[in-house]
DNA sequence: TCACAAAATTGGTCACTGTTCAATTAGTTT
DNA sequence: AAACTAATTGAACAGTGACCAATTTTGTGA
């Protein structure tokens, strides 16, 4: 089974990171195994070990590989966004998350097995996704602080959030169904306003 | 270590419960053991097959246990508010999620294992918690139907929510801190008032 | 009071998880 | 060619929840 040379490090890493992103996908992080993504790559449990450190390792790795591919997403629907770039932001949001539900819901559901924080390294692919956000709502505000963009920043991406997990979390089922996407951008809309965009 | 006739079935229910309750606040739902608990009040696993049917079954008991002491603490402070009862509300979601983070992440981290929705008794335990928020809003906006009401009220509940998961999962350290509790205060009132209140 | 049937409770077995680490194997150097 | 280094393996371990045959207790009817 052994394929020493098949692969570099970084090669490894990346045919890993794969399976189980697509694994993750399928089965949510409920059901992931570790074990199961090294099998069906051809390798055995210990490999994740020597190239992840462990499970969480494993699973860092994919959050941080799903979390490029979301920035990589909201890029792609600002760069094609009209006037409203803030709708665009708004939708390239929920769209992330509703065509890959199981693995964006895995950003959230995953913690650390000691409680402590994330690394550095994924950390800093967190903050980029903020960036993202921070730049727009700047722009929307071109009177505002520095200090008002990026504590507003956080504030609708909670608000915009808090819509997408209910959405895909079917909390809203509970009483008929509403757009959630509207509703999230009308709280983004009159937030804006109110702070005199 | 039997003990038949020292608990009727539902004390035994209660029991469970309570003890699971507990070690679900201390552990969380990923550390959480059905075996464990059943240890520790005084019975075996094949136990917790018996009353709950299942895993599911205990963490579904439990969690609509939280969700009963939630909608009470809601609406104690509801009880003990002034004049500014949506501000006793968001503070209260706040409360409750702060004081017992685990159990309450719980409430949204667990999902069926067959991915089906929880059972009807289940949702109506949430949906009694939505009619709280939504007699609030409804007050708050006396010319509003009743279609506007309750559709936002399900958006202001996920505002509020985005901002009580950030601020737990210590998403909103990534960029300085801010209270959390008045960002979502702020957002609920712009959106109130924008709504006519 | 006793025997018997029905219900509750147990705990071993199973298949699975992630972790660990001695043993093996492949690649590289001398 | 031999020695050395690093990668890779997979068995062992301590857990998990599900399952269910065997046991114990209870309540009922004789």
């Amino acid at each position: 089974m052994g394929r020493r040379s098949d692969h570099t490090r970084s090669e490894l890493e990346a045919l890993f990171v794969e399976e189980g992103r697509r694994q993750l996908a399928e089965v949510g992080l409920a059901r992931f195994s570790a074990r199961d993504v090294a099998k069906r790559v051809g390798y055995s449990i210990g490999t994740v070990s020597n190239v992840f450190g462990s499970y969480d390792g494993l699973v860092l790795a994919i959050n941080a590989r799903t979390i490029a591919l979301w920035a990589a997403h909201l890029r792609d629907c600002l760069a094609a966004a009209g006037d409203d770039r803030i709708a665009a932001l708004v939708r390239g949001y929920f769209d992330f998350a509703v065509a890959q539900p199981r693995a964006w819901i895995a950003l959230y559901e995953h913690h650390m097995a000691d409680d402590g924080p994330a690394p550095d390294w994924y950390q800093a692919q967190v903050a980029k996704l903020m960036g993202i956000v921070a730049t727009e709502i700047a722009a929307a505000l071109p009177a505002a602080s520095a200090e008002t963009v990026v504590s507003l920043a956080r504030s609708l991406v909670a608000t915009v959030h808090g819509h997408c997990v209910f959405h895909l979390y079917r909390t809203f089922d509970l009483l008929g169904e509403t757009a959630p996407v509207e509703a999230a951008l009308a709280r983004v809309r009159e937030a804006i306003a109110a702070a005199g965009g």
